[in-house]
DNA sequence: TTCTGTTTGTGTACGGTGTTCACAACGACA
DNA sequence: TGTCGTTGTGAACACCGTACACAAACAGAA
């Protein structure tokens, strides 16, 4: 955070330094607040001090900020679904521990849309937002996208031979699919405002339904 | 459609007879192209022929239009899940006559999804479209909503002994993220282009995992 | 150092949007 | 016929995205 002050940081250089992160950074912000219609480029530019045409210099246009945040957006999502699987004891039955990371990635994908629905809501917003799902922009500090972990875990399922092969084609399709379907429920849907263990025991039912049928 | 011609339709009264509904058409016809962003209030008023003040004799504001067309976009969504419905042959083996409706609502779901995606965007983008999942404004034909439709499905399933009655509670939610999550892969994910055949073959694979994990 | 060129922020302007409000036209009803 | 409530008009306001000419700051060459 750049200026956590009231009223604009009034620059003493005409220089602003970093001004193209200042305004991914309000942007950022903005998404958080109020989703992906609340990212508005001149308040974007207010909040870095800067008149509203300098973000024409780090930006094409109001899609182009946007894209940024939404990658950006993406990236903490990745983030949340790592400290998950972090957060796994290790070793154990291999197989156990395959599901285990495979539940990580769900539960925090799901956490992540509940903690921070207008970050969510703007990850999945923008026009061609999942369409490059491997831009290291929206990458963890692993280096792997949300995609990309989901991946990886249902490798892991294959290899610790939970998972026939033969299952693996599109397999992330249908998981991620069950997921994220749920986590729309939840943010938006007729599922809001459950708490925490409800969320869990759903969430939790939902995998088990993934894990049986996939 | 009130007016097919190109420019105003120029009312030679001054009253113009039914704008609410000319401005809610005119709004779902913008959604149809460009999703929730397109349903623009004095574009509206513009088809309409009329004045930009004079919606608010009819709608609080542009969100309360939103809305009008988003319960109308859910309408339209209900429609084709009873044209699947109704495409069903009758008779046969209750149990699987019971999972060819589940089949069929989700299908007509996806079926949707994929060819209007203006609307089924619009339908799930409003603040609290799936808040209130019952409304009547939502509704098919039949006077069911989408929700309803698919609850009703279940229920059939548990009629004809197919899912056991332990397993009934919260499964249309279970079902419904499965196919949700799957139709905004399809339409905004990596899975867009993916013609008639291929979305067949993998909304049949979400539907039996659905259905072997439900 | 000074000169010159490139980058980056400023100021102003344009068209578009949602929204408000006083006013005018109409329809209905006494 | 007169009156009143409903519905559309016109002009205004603030805000938005965007374009453009201009100015300030830096960087490197002379």
């Amino acid at each position: 955070m750049t200026s956590t002050g009231i009223g604009p940081p009034k620059r003493d250089t005409y220089r602003h330094g970093d001004l193209r992160r200042a305004l991914l950074e309000a942007g950022t912000e903005l998404a958080r607040g109020g989703g992906s219609d609340a990212v508005v480029l001149r308040e974007a530019t207010r909040r870095a001090g800067v008149a509203p045409s300098a973000a024409y210099r780090h930006f094409a246009d109001r899609r182009a900020l946007l894209d940024a945040v939404c990658s950006a957006a993406q990236a903490a999502l990745a983030i949340a679904m790592e400290e998950e699987l972090d957060g796994l004891p290790n070793g154990g039955d291999p197989a156990e521990a395959a599901r285990a990371r495979l539940r990580a990635v769900g539960t925090g994908y799901l956490r992540f849309a509940q903690a921070e629905p207008g970050l969510f809501r703007t990850a999945f917003s923008a026009s061609d937002n999942l369409r490059s799902a491997a831009s290291p922009s929206r990458a963890g500090e692993g280096g792997l996208t949300p995609f990309q972990l989901l991946s990886a875990a249902l490798d892991g399922l294959v290899e610790a031979g939970v998972l026939p092969p033969e299952r693996r084609l599109g397999a992330e399709f249908l998981a991620w699919s069950a997921v994220h379907g749920l986590a729309m429920l939840l943010i938006d849907g007729p599922l809001r405002g459950l708490d925490h263990a409800q969320t869990q025991d759903i969430g939790r039912h939902l995998i088990d339904m993934v894990e049986r049928g996939l």
